[in-house]
DNA sequence: TTAGAGTTGTGAACACCGTTCACAAAACGA
DNA sequence: TCGTTTTGTGAACGGTGTTCACAACTCTAA
């Protein structure tokens, strides 16, 4: 008896073109302009039939969300694979994070959906649910640690931290871009290519990431000593 | 005859008389969940009457913004510059930018809708026009400046760039961490002291910044050659 | 003092929004 | 064919930003 199958199939397919739709809407004019009626519509279904398939708007767009970490973490997979072999450990934490960079200006209402929106509470609240990402993240740890084993970065950095910092540089000028604090004479490429070369240059000169005695106050103790000629 | 006088004394008395009631509810909840009629509850008018005196929603949240710069621009001014004037160069730099992200924490609301919000469309259009930030601005480029010209930083690095390169890191921090996108176990205010000493330890060690050749792209040739040893 | 002009506040409405719920209709199992 | 289950709907609730005709009050000038 297939039917059970063939309903279950015609469930999938009716919650697929609700985010087909949710997404056409999203990528055209983001989160906030993208109401129920407005997806029912194109579905050609009344509001009320969307809270058949998802409890809330928030989950449609959680769901979106998570299309995103995986549109984030494998393009193409293989043939990136390949490209980022040849290069040197240095060249591909480079690479990675500049694609991070890229894909904020590539798809940036998938990127403030994943990062920066604060309007969409099950994302944050649930932020750990994201496998992909995780996963994706693990990958780039072990990046950042290959560095640290090949010498490139001092043993003092720790690849966790790294991530953050790299991610911190790269978010930062991604939220300036996204949300128009940028003069038209300054060059967001530009920017994030001298963030992410200032920031590795940074974590090559060997700054003790965490140490736990360290101090962060605002008038903290004179720092990059070891860099003091 | 100072009837026009008090007239505009008691149309300045209830404009401000919105704004306050705005930045109470807004530092308490979110610009998100501030509405028009809240506000008009809060000062017993009705919602109507708000629009006597702001055109729209977006026109409140647009001077609440400049407040915010001010806010962050001179705080108790005075003792400040003093404490200031004792540091060293670099460590001016470092307190300008941790205040930056202090400012995140203490007052989150106004941070975001300074930094990172994009749903006060008005904000980013006429960003210019906030005299004040650009005021202070100005102040932290000559500041940069200075730090290149006491040979702290290489000759290499443009104060304006430096600038963005600073911001970028902090921004993004406190994009991190008012998204809620860091783990239970990191800690923002170690995370923000580090991206600020990787970042300094970065410009120190004379990445050049905007060259206008510069490539920037992902598989870009081989970076920081100047500090192979 | 009184008539007109100008300013200021209001109530009701418009067109949206996310969400709920009683109900109808269709599809299924017996 | 009858009863059950699934699926979709229309109408409504309480909320949003905003507009507008109208009332009420204040000031100016005769």
């Amino acid at each position: 008896m297939g039917i059970k199958e063939r309903q279950e199939r015609d469930r999938e397919a009716v919650r697929r073109a609700i985010l087909d739709a949710a997404r056409e809407l999203f990528v055209a004019e983001g989160f906030q302009n993208v109401s129920i009626r407005k997806i029912a519509e194109r579905i050609e279904y009344s509001p009320a039939a969307i809270y058949g398939y998802f409890p809330s708007k928030d989950d449609i767009f959680f769901a979106l969300a998570e299309e995103g970490f995986r549109l984030l973490g494998d393009p193409s997979k293989g043939e990136r694979r390949e490209q980022l072999a040849v290069l040197e450990p240095l060249q591909r934490i480079r690479a990675v994070f500049w694609r991070l960079y890229e894909f904020s200006r590539q798809q940036p209402q998938y990127f403030a959906l994943m990062f920066l929106d604060r309007s969409v509470p099950r994302i944050s609240r649930e932020y750990e649910r994201f496998a992909f990402a995780h996963e994706t993240r693990q990958h780039i740890v072990e990046e950042l640690a290959r560095c640290v084993n090949a010498k490139v970065f001092p043993s003092t950095v720790k690849p966790t931290v790294a991530l953050r910092v790299l991610m911190a540089g790269m978010i930062g000028v991604a939220a300036l871009k996204l949300s128009d604090r940028l003069a038209p004479e300054e060059d967001p490429d530009l920017l994030a290519s001298d963030v992410l070369d200032t920031t590795i240059a940074g974590l090559r000169g060997g700054v003790a990431l965490q140490t736990p005695e360290r101090a962060v106050t605002c008038l903290a103790e004179p720092i990059a000593d070891q860099q003091a000629s």
